[in-house]
DNA sequence: CACGAGACCTGTTCGC
DNA sequence: TGCGAACAGGTCTCGT
């Protein structure tokens, strides 16, 4: 699921509170029941379990697609992947089904990471670099220009599409965003990076940050069963409206594979240069 | 370095 | 209705 939107969304409700649950700032872990160990990627559960006792939230940030607690002493940060999802719920509420690890709060509710295909993972670091270290620039970082893209780009020959999706390029895009982007940018999935001239290169920034900004605003997409509470998903162009006409030019939208991801564009808008 | 395939998992939807 | 195949928001590893 969870892309930067939808993580940025998650971060906001646990950080400002919503109409379920207030802010987890501030509260302190008392238990951590891990349900399957293979969501904790480090230390090892038992470790895990004893050195989270006790400590205090004190930020609740994001870095591309990873969720950020910094604690009073060590970083607790939380990849999704594609099905995970966090929910607050008060103390007396059953567990929802999938639920892979269950902290206990000092105030009556349950923090609860869920996941049903257990890809997600969970560390505990002193040092959240010790995970964050691979990670590219962040797109909605404005000290990140349109010269800097451009310069990043005409290095690579690789496809634009596998590339977005590259986290150690930029931090954040996954398969929906990266389509949405590129049909927005009016680029054919397959352009090779360095054919991008720069007035191309600032119009695939800004047609990134756009979407981003879409999506967060929206509070992310929510598709099938996974994430509630979203709306983008009512606002795609491309992304899974194969057939369907473009909303620029009425032409039908075009599904291929690209590095065996889904793809999905607009032949016309989007002409792959010769 | 770039790319493709396979692995990790479960659930839903589609086609016959 | 039943059943297998295809597909799903992500990332890692290995082989070429």
């Amino acid at each position: 699921m969870p892309e930067l939107p939808e993580v940025e969304s998650i971060v906001r409700r646990l950080r400002d509170g919503c109409a379920e649950h207030p802010s987890l700032s501030g509260m302190r872990f008392q238990q951590a029941n891990i349900l399957w160990a293979g969501s904790v990627a480090s230390p090892s559960p038992e470790q895990f379990c004893r050195r989270i006792i006790g400590q205090e939230i004190q930020q609740i940030s994001r870095r591309g697609k990873y969720l950020l607690l910094s604690l009073s002493q060590d970083t607790l940060l939380i990849h999704l992947r594609m099905s995970g999802d966090l929910f607050v719920l008060p103390l007396q509420q059953s567990l929802p089904a999938h639920s892979r690890v269950v902290f206990t709060l000092d105030h009556p509710f349950n923090f609860v990471f869920n996941d049903s295909r257990k890809f997600g993972r969970l560390w505990l670091v002193a040092d959240p670099q010790e995970v964050l270290s691979g990670l590219g620039q962040e797109p909605l970082d404005l000290a990140f220009t349109a010269d800097d893209f451009y310069e990043a780009l005409r290095g690579k020959k690789r496809q634009l599409k596998p590339l977005l999706l590259d986290q150690s390029f930029l931090a954040g895009i996954g398969n929906i965003y990266a389509d949405e982007a590129l049909h927005l940018a009016g680029l054919h999935p397959l352009t090779p990076a360095d054919h991008l001239s720069p007035s191309q290169a600032k119009k695939l920034l800004e047609a990134i940050r756009y979407v981003l900004r879409e999506g967060i605003r929206r509070n992310g997409a929510s598709i099938d069963w996974v994430y509630r509470g979203g709306e983008f998903q009512n606002h795609f162009r491309v992304y899974q409206r194969t057939g369907e006409p473009c909303p620029f030019c009425g032409s039908p939208i075009q599904r291929i594979t690209v590095g065996q991801r889904g793809t999905h564009f607009c032949p016309q808008c989007q002409p792959l240069p010769s």
